[in-house]
RNA sequence: GGUGGGAUAUGCAAGUGGCUAAAGCACGCAGACUGUAAAUCUGUUCGGGUAACCCGUUCGCAGGUUCGAAUCCUGCUCCCACCA
């Protein structure tokens, strides 16, 4: 396969190819950048759909260029919804962007990543210099932004400090002379910015590659944090490696194509066996992927075992008795809320009502049970997914 | 600057003096079933209490009226629309 199919695969839109063409055609490494957001520490599956795409080039020889949004992060955006974000301060937004990095580079060569905080160029720069700046758009230009004229259809309010985002992202795509910027969907606007504020300084307009955003586990919306619908790096293995495995059958494909950069025929001959072994190579190969070669295995073993053969996991946190009761005596729904692992004993006590609940494999309706301080450590199981041992 | 409208639990959204811890939907959680934490059906969803009942807190914020307020009054904050 040639560089440019490669680099085509899974994209959503290129502005344009012809021009990606003529770009790889130079021979030098390009340089193409990704703007990333600093006040969201933990990286999602939605962001390692753009990350692949950026290693395919690392692995053609091309230098990846990551921004940290540091500058814009530190005025704080209004964005959305009515609640103005927190302004992070310096230090944190440092802390986020270093653990950002870190995991980006589980799917990044190291050695070909340049990362830039973009306050390099914006601190120094004069209110003069943003006027000139926002000359460059007109407001009919901004509300063609499918999201601004989204929100403003529905009266929701934007504010202009939004309307100056997509000129700060172009404006780094200048200073760091990018030659392609990478992006959801969602992005194509920022990112064609880019290119005009490029052309209007005289340089060479960057190449705007996109990529179809992911949908989240709920099935539905796009994977977000603030969705709740996503599944983190650093999720714990058997998290990661579940919640995978609930996502439903018909996005798995997606997950397959966009994540695993499976091609077309693997997925219908995927798609000819039965959904759950699909889904469950799926699961493994990105725990592999995350936490290491041979977790996957190990995590798919587990789910087996306790989701398929109703048994025991091989692991689970242990409470000692004299942590959770002062006696030797004490009820059932005391010892569940002292542990800690329920938000609250109401919740507790409704898992014990509805029939969740088995202590030593018995299953306890009454959260008002007298229990005696275990001779021996026995197992406590709320649901299908929490375990723990008393002692 | 003027006029009108709005702020309700995770999200959307009912509720205009007591029967409201607050309808409904979505999400979430649980049960059943299964092919999995898919799908489907059912239940459940503020917190505390030895507990089919009692208590505390919640309806933008701060006060007030009332036996009683998410609901009425006053002030404040924020948002939206129209006009300029």
């Amino acid at each position: 396969m040639d560089a440019l199919s490669r680099l085509k695969q899974n994209a959503a839109e290129i502005y344009s190819e012809d021009e990606l063409r003529d770009r790889l055609a130079t021979g030098r490494p390009l340089r193409v950048k990704l703007g990333v957001d600093p006040t969201r520490p933990d990286l999602t599956f939605g962001h390692m759909v753009v990350f692949n795409k950026l290693r395919q080039f690392q692995d053609l020889g091309h230098t990846a260029v990551l921004i940290i949004g540091d500058f814009t992060t530190l005025i704080g955006d209004p964005s959305g919804r009515s609640a103005t974000r927190p302004v992070l301060t310096r230090e944190e937004i440092e802390a986020n962007a270093q653990t950002y990095v870190e995991q980006a580079y589980l799917v990044l060569d190291r050695d070909k990543t340049e990362v830039r905080f973009n306050s390099e160029w914006f601190r120094g720069m004069g209110f003069e210099d943003c006027l000139q700046l926002a000359r460059q758009m007109t407001v009919a230009r901004m509300l063609e932004r499918d999201d601004f004229a989204k929100r403003y259809a529905a009266h929701t309010p934007i504010s202009i400090v939004e309307f100056l985002y997509p000129l700060v992202q172009g404006y780094d795509s200048l200073m760091i002379d990018a030659d392609v910027e990478l992006g959801g969907t969602d992005q194509t606007f920022n990112c064609l910015v880019g290119r005009q504020i490029q052309k209007t300084a005289g340089k060479p307009e960057q190449v705007v590659l996109t990529l179809p955003l992911l949908v989240g586990t709920d099935g539905a919306k796009k994977m977000s944090k603030s969705q709740d619908n996503y599944i983190a790096f650093n999720d714990p293995p058997g998290e990661l490696f579940g919640k995978t495995m609930s996502i439903g059958d018909d996005v798995m494909w997606d997950y397959y194509r966009l994540l695993l950069l499976a091609g077309e025929e693997a997925i219908a001959k995927l798609k000819n066996g039965h959904p759950m072994d699909a889904k469950k190579a799926l699961a493994r190969r990105l725990t592999d992927r995350i936490h290491g070669e041979g977790t996957g295995q190990r995590e798919l073993e587990q789910f087996e075992k306790v989701f398929s053969k109703n048994e025991l996991p091989d692991e689970m946190p242990a409470f000692a008795w004299d942590h959770l009761a002062d006696g030797d005596s004490q009820t059932l729904v005391n010892i569940l809320a002292a542990t800690g692992m329920f938000p609250s004993k109401k919740e507790a006590r409704r898992l014990i009502e509805q029939g969740s609940v088995r202590f030593g494999g018995e299953r306890m309706a009454n959260p008002m049970e007298p229990l005696r301080r275990p001779t021996e450590p026995v197992v406590i199981q709320a649901g299908k997914r929490i375990f723990f041992r008393v002692t």
